[in-house]
Parts: structure tokens; C-alpha cells; sequence
DNA sequence: ACTTATCTACGAAATTTTTCGTACTTTTAA
DNA sequence: TTAAAAGTACGAAAAATTTCGTAGATAAGT
């Protein structure tokens, strides 16, 4: 399933991503760490967003729960292909470089980075 | 300067960013080639970037052309930023684990990632 | 039992973004 | 010099997104 979520309904995600499945008031107690947002708004997004199959919510409490229908990795890829697509030309190893250029990594990183490459390298010789 | 480009927006900087300067009969034919967009409809949305500054404007001759007023560097770079806080809780590595994950790289974009990633290390050791 | 707090549902207003019709001006060409 | 072609400007409609008020239902506390 491909999807691109707006703002608001990244901002949500986001917070269901990192925190777990959550009713609409946690959601809405996140959001306003960042920015005020009025609690029925956030129900609103949170129920069209159900409605359109991105979120799925249990609703046999009286609190209904909600999380995210689509794995989070299928969702990052398809926006950062998107991303690419619009930003990059389509090529993924231009946007890689020009992020590289400007992060400072930790030598625990780079080291990641190495090995991912060589992984990618014996890779293409298979 | 800062700015988020909106969807048209973004289409329209992409083909600026590839063909240069341009009429808004050339962005609008460009952008036709993909979908079906109106010519004032092109003209509009440039005329209102170029009101916001994001785009600069040649008006001495009768046919106005455009141009970025803001260097594609610097555009690319507060999206990708952006994207990276909104989508991976603004760790760069993480992203570009994720791209590089997925991405199929020829052998000279490897040569040129492994190159890249000496210059850290050196760096991150000076 | 009754009052208060918490929650969902819904509709509609407000805002932002996109689209396009129309009027007017300047070239171009017949 | 007049008609057609190619442009710009502008306003407002249309569509998409976000915001919030209000009503009604359910649970919790006293």
C-alpha cells in the first residue's frame, strides 16, 4: 500500500512510531510538547487517518488505541523514494552524498557505514 | 533564507534546477510531460514564488524568465534536514543507513562513498 | 443517584494550496 | 493597420488540509 502522509499525519506517526500504540490524548500530550494543538484536532486527523487504512485502532476499550496500519519501514521507504524522486533526480547516491557532506558522524558510525559498504560490495561482485 | 517549497512549488524549482533559467511556457511544458497542468495555472504559482523570493525574475524583456533566488544547495539541504527530523527523529545516519540498505550502488559510486567516508574519519580525527 | 470528567462523533469554519477564467498589453504577421 | 498570437496580471473558484465547537455517550467519583 502507497501513501504519502501529510504534515499532521507525519507528526502523528512520528509519536505512534517511537512511543508505541496510544490512545488520542497521549498522541495529542506529545504533539503539544512540540506545538499547540487543540486535543479534537487531533482526534480528527487521527479518525480519517483510520478511515483511510493508515492507522488501525482497537476500540473495545472505551479508550480506543491506535497504531499505525502500514510498517513504519514500508511507509520511510516509499517517502524517502518519493523524496528522491523530487528532490534528487532519482538518485539515491547523489542525496546520500550530499547528507554525508554535511553530517558529522561518530567513529562508531563510520565504522557502520564501512562495513555497509563492503557488505554492498560483495554484493555487486556476486 | 528558509523555506519549505510547497508540492507545486518543489516541481516547478526541479525544473529550473535542471534546465535553467526558463519561461513560464518552457516550466509549463516541461511539467506536461509528466501531467497535465494549465498554463496560468504555472504562471500563477510562479509569479506568488517569485512575490515570496523564492524565485527571481528577468522582466526586461517581454517574455519573463525565471530563475532560483535561492541556490539549490541550500534548498536541498533544509529539505533533506527537514525530512530527516520529521521521518528519523533527525539522525542523518540513520537515513542514510536506510537508503544505502536499499539502494543498488555501480562500482564507482562505491569508490566515491568509500572516499567520502576517509574524509570523515580524517576530519573526525583533526 | 447525581455531578463531573473523559471520550467519540460529526459538521462546519478557517487556512493553505492549486487551478483556471478573463481582461488587458505587447508582439508578430498578413 | 488590423487580426491573430503570445504574454502578464489579477481575482476568485475549487480542492485539500487543518482546526475547533458542540452534542452525546460512557465511566468515575462522591
Amino acid at each position: 500500500m502507497k501513501f504519502k502522509p501529510t504534515e499532521s499525519e507525519l507528526e502523528i506517526l512520528q509519536v505512534l512510531w517511537k512511543h508505541g500504540p496510544c490512545s488520542v490524548r497521549s498522541v495529542n500530550e506529545f504533539l503539544n510538547e512540540k506545538r499547540e494543538v487543540g486535543y479534537t484536532t487531533t482526534l480528527k486527523i487521527m479518525q480519517l487517518m483510520a478511515e483511510k487504512g493508515i492507522l488501525s485502532r482497537d476500540t473495545t476499550l472505551k479508550t480506543h488505541i491506535y497504531s499505525p496500519a502500514i510498517p513504519e519501514s514500508d511507509t520511510k521507504n516509499h517517502m524517502i523514494h518519493d523524496f528522491i524522486n523530487n528532490a534528487f533526480y532519482g538518485s539515491a547516491m547523489d542525496m546520500v552524498m550530499q547528507v554525508l557532506g554535511n553530517a558529522k558522524a561518530t567513529p562508531d558510525e563510520l565504522q557502520d557505514l564501512k562495513k555497509l559498504i563492503d557488505d554492498m560490495e560483495k554484493q555487486s561482485k556476486a
